[in-house]
DNA sequence: CGATTAAGTTCAACCACTGAACAAATAGCA
DNA sequence: TGCTATTTGTTCAGTGGTTGAACTTAATCG
């Protein structure tokens, strides 16, 4: 079921009924009863999966409650007081690291503003292996596994490439040296852009499976989530919004090409062609309405929208979530961008297809929580669930 | 297992074990015995799947291969003569169709020229209908169901949307429309350029489950296959290559944008450009080497270079095949193009990423009725399989 | 002609889901 | 208080599917 191309058995069915009950209860807590009508299987079987999970201390029985006719429903949930998932994220100037719980809670959460751009590997690391032991041992639960993101593409294998800011981890596994530090399992690693997805997902599912959510930061990146899974390519570097061209001739680019998006849209320049040294002036000189803040973020939304309608009729989602910088710019940035998609995107116009990232900057380190959270509830019985303290 | 999100029982595990087996034999006829290393199934559990196969006239036994020690293997292969997928094209200025057999054999191919563009869709359907059924008599074996290749955009129900060089058609449902005239279910229904894309995973496995397929016709499109599956986006408009911007104000585009790959690439402005009638008159000024003819692929092939690098920066697949009118301009074309691709590509750069399609203007037939094989080689057991003669 | 080797079949065991009957726990009502 | 209706959750025999081992079949080798 889940692997293609590999036989299937009776376990193979458990494990996958498994994972309907937990993912059912990552939606909502439920009676067994509910249960069993939401997803489809019997009475009998839910009742047996659910003591399979109870025993593995994945999910916890409540107080039955009472009022309607009937006997009362006892509601099953998943344990907030079991394991929890760290997410960790390097980024260019600060670390951060946060602890959700397995119903999904925020339980910890800790920035550290950090200029990493200049320092090495192993300095990096081991204030990132700071940061998240102390919100661990704030949390004080058992972990079931952390996941990484960091801003740059990461391969498959885990390796850092083309991180231009933060030259000191590039070419580097920081997933297995980070695993090293904490003495903790690295389950995922991925890209601030994909992670900053996942969260949105899972902060807003209502947002649909389906949806671009671009994260603005130094560099230029987008999360695919296609039916409700990260889409991320033969191996591991689609989303490179950054990198679609605006212009075929337009200003070279770092990447080798000319006219990027980046080149239009990205931080450095968005900041340089409105005279502003940081992101919080410029978001005060918008809302000042100063005339060349104005007319850098319209030109950024507009270059930004032909990129974005660009990549839409190549992989057709019905709705744009914008991160990171843009979602701070985005009263400003919307009009612009919202033309340029009308004007270029093929597929019908629906409403709502802009919306603002609810979670600001902390996006990503969430996203990388929920992903280990994701991998170990869409598979209770693939995965080592620590001991129970 | 197919479903996610679905209850999953034994007949889960049935179907799925069955579907190992068929899409094992369509890679290579194999004995029992082989079939069990190939899938990791038992021995057991393979003789009973292949019995099932029988009984269903699906696959049939051969004659015992003797040669080696022990008792001899009988291949099992799927039936030559069992029921055949139709496959029909609907072009602007053409109508094909053909059969396959279960193995994926041509049996039979017709094309024939018809001026579509400016026909009533009664008419259209009605043409296409009449060549069906010519090949149909031709191969003589029940019909499995028919998949239709539209030239235009196809929604998930059928619709043919934004066909702008077959306005009698657009708006329509040609599959439906097809289905009544032929009398037989018409189960796939999608572009060219898609159905091209699932014809070069069959012609050639060797090029990978992962590609864009390029289909350069009086349009241009992309059918993105990844991991061996046709990624249709959220509703079936992924693959717009066509509309991939090159130069954000570039010429004016039918869509309503500026600067699209088509408007650089597409077949009128290339044959405008070389100054040429047609395509055969553009091939043969290209191998005379005819300076305004080769300036014109150049350029194109530039810009279809700029269009591609974008669409691989966000769907990240390892390789390109160039069909339809960039398979027949391929030696000219392919030096602009890879100067692009390799410039601007940010995934590592891979020895032949670049190849031609194998089938010429048939691609979209063959994927055509190769859809339906797959559709029903990939669920065995959820398909009807019409009665043997 | 017997030994060896490999293919394919048979069969008891096992595992997981199913459906129906049943037990449990509550509200409503006389 | 007790009876009924109602809903939840459990129990259990039945079914369908895979497994592994033993067995049969059919060939080559010496």
């Amino acid at each position: 079921m889940t692997a293609p191309g590999a036989p299937a058995g009776q376990q193979t069915v458990r494990r996958h009924n498994l994972s309907l009950i937990t993912t059912a209860l990552a939606a909502a807590p439920s009676s067994r009863a509910e249960l069993a009508q939401r997803t489809g299987l019997t009475k009998a079987t839910v009742s047996s999966l659910v003591d399979d999970l109870i025993t593995r201390a994945i999910v916890v029985e409540g107080e039955p409650a009472n009022g309607g006719v009937g006997r009362p429903a006892r509601p099953v949930r998943l344990d907030p007081d079991g394991p929890v998932a760290l997410g960790v994220e390097i980024n260019v100037d600060y670390t951060a690291a946060c602890v959700l719980d397995l119903t999904g809670e925020l339980r910890c959460y800790q920035r550290h503003v950090v200029e990493n751009r200049a320092n090495g590997a192993a300095e990096v690391i081991e204030q990132a292996a700071a940061v998240a032991r102390a919100v661990l041992a704030e949390a004080g639960q058992p972990l079931l596994g952390a996941g990484l993101a960091l801003p740059g593409v990461v391969a498959d294998d885990g390796t850092l490439l083309r991180a231009p800011n933060l030259p000191g981890l590039a070419g580097a596994r920081p997933g297995m040296q980070l695993a090293d530090a904490l003495g903790a399992p690295v389950l995922v690693v991925d890209n601030e852009a994909n992670l900053g997805a996942l969260a949105s997902l899972r902060a807003d599912p209502a947002a649909g499976p389906d949806f671009v959510y671009v994260s603005g930061e130094i560099g230029v990146g987008a999360g695919l989530v296609v039916a409700g899974k990260l889409f991320r390519g033969a191996s591991g570097f689609a989303g490179e919004l950054g990198h679609v061209v605006v212009t075929q001739d337009g200003p070279d680019c770092g990447c080798g090409g000319r006219g990027c998006v980046e080149q239009y849209a990205g931080q450095d320049v968005l900041l340089r062609t409105a005279g502003q040294p940081d992101l919080e002036r410029l978001e005060a000189a918008v809302t000042a309405r100063d005339p060349a803040a104005l007319i850098a973020v319209a030109q950024a939304g507009s270059a930004l929208g032909v990129g974005l309608a660009s990549l839409l009729n190549v992989i057709d989602l019905p709705k744009v979530v914008l991160g990171g910088m843009y979602a701070r710019l985005f009263a400003a940035i919307t009009p612009p961008l919202t033309i340029q998609l009308n004007r270029r995107v093929l597929a019908p116009r629906r409403p709502g297809r802009l919306s603002r990232s609810p979670l600001g900057g902390d996006a990503a380190v969430r996203g990388a929580a929920g992903a280990v959270l994701d991998r170990a509830l869409s598979d209770p019985a693939g995965v080592d669930w620590p001991a129970i303290v």
